[in-house]
DNA sequence: GTTTTAAAAAATCTCGAGAAAATGTATTGA
DNA sequence: TCAATACATTTTCTCGAGATTTTTTAAAAC
């Protein structure tokens, strides 16, 4: 299981400085919705709730627009990224997109390691739907479902395809989070990942691409069904 | 002629203050091949010739992270990002198809705005192309090759494709900069360009996209048939 | 001659304080 | 009452100096 998308990711590696650690906790935060779209970012105010120093901050706020999960301009500071529904369905037609093509390349290149890897990525999240019930397990089933979804595309060769998708992935979740505080997840999930393994392992690129498309697309609509006053609606360009 | 792909764009605008004035400075060294790759980014060094604070440099580089045009490894610093045949193959084949896919959505929403910005921007281009010899007009040229592939997609609606068109675009510049020290252009470029104009004009999405994915794939051929050692070659991964 | 160990040098990382800019508030005038 | 101006507060932006970590250099041991 490779460890990292493109280079200088600072993706699952320990948090060797503070500078990465506030970026992490910035991040988590930005994601799981403690701060909402819109925010704004006073460098006065975090550095003391992070324990860091203001320049640290700064640096840590700079690497995450590079996420697109905080904005900023000029000499105004930064601001969390916004949120629209518009937004949301470009995020989910591109990812449709590059995770189709993805997982084609992914089923010609993947070799036996790639489909150990596979099962045993999905095993985990089973085991992991089997016993969600609180919301403490709600943390766990998200860190598997990702692993999921970046196993089935592992194989494939364009390390700039993965990057985009990581990007587009963290969009995601940060929406699905927005949305899930009240909403609990209708659709047959497991199903879905099921029907996904299936056909990647019978190496079925059309048939697998099509249900992961429709996968993601069922996502969105689920978050689209939600009427926007819940998704915290802070401006929306 | 829009002027953003995506939110904090620090694309066009004036540079408001020292971070993001430094912040071009070093992305046009690296892009032009001053800062070769692998280079070691020294704050210490660089601080002094770019005339601002450690501080102010460290954040500068940390928005360059985000272009992909530096990588940082914990507590070794920062390094000008490498370059690798097999890296600008993944970034033709990527460009490929985004951009093949933003071309025909831009050819289907294009309204007659579009179609006049198109052909000025292609008339701004042929003129920067008669009168190119010395090597002052280069960067001329550069900047209205950029603008003609950003206005051809410029009507595609999704902010997603086209920001990271705008990363590929940039990358994918900097390895024809590194190569072009010695390499004269062979090709036809500007009947390329032409033909491109005209089927988009003619709203032909099979035909333009057909001829943007050769026109960026010759790009490709003509810098992979130089000698690796011309280009500069740092490491490679 | 090679490897290991240890000190010295360099660089990164971090912090707090000062200058520039933007925001908010109150006063003045019509 | 409303608009415009001037002042005060807040916040951002910037810099230089100090604490850790890495890298280099040199000596010592095998």
């Amino acid at each position: 299981m490779s460890k990292s998308t493109l280079a200088a990711d600072t993706g699952t590696a320990e948090p060797k400085t503070l500078v990465e650690s506030a970026y992490r906790n910035l991040r988590r935060d930005i994601i799981e919705g403690r701060l909402p779209p819109g925010e704004k970012l006073r460098v006065e105010h975090l550095k003391d709730h992070y324990g860091v120093g203001a320049g640290t901050l700064r640096e840590a706020l700079s690497l995450l627009i590079a996420d697109a999960l905080v904005v900023s301009q000029g000499q105004r500071g930064f601001r969390v990224a916004p949120v629209s529904i518009e937004d949301l369905a470009d995020i989910t037609r591109t990812r449709v997109m590059l995770e189709s093509e993805a997982l084609r390349q992914s089923i010609a290149m993947g070799d036996d390691a790639w489909e150990g890897d596979l099962l045993a990525a999905f095993h985990r999240l089973s085991k992991a739907e089997e016993k969600r019930i609180g919301i403490d397990d709600r943390e766990e089933w998200e860190e598997r479902n990702r692993i999921f979804h970046e196993v089935l595309i592992s194989a494939c060769p364009s390390r700039w395809i993965k990057h985009f998708l990581s990007i587009l992935y963290q969009q995601a979740e940060r929406y699905r989070r927005l949305s899930l505080f009240l909403q609990p997840i209708p659709r047959d999930v497991h199903a879905e990942h099921e029907a996904l393994l299936q056909a990647a392992m019978e190496r079925d690129a059309d048939k697998a691409a099509a249900i992961l498309g429709e996968h993601i697309m069922l996502t969105f609509r689920s978050i689209e069904a939600i009427p926007r006053e819940q998704l915290n609606h802070p401006l929306a360009a």
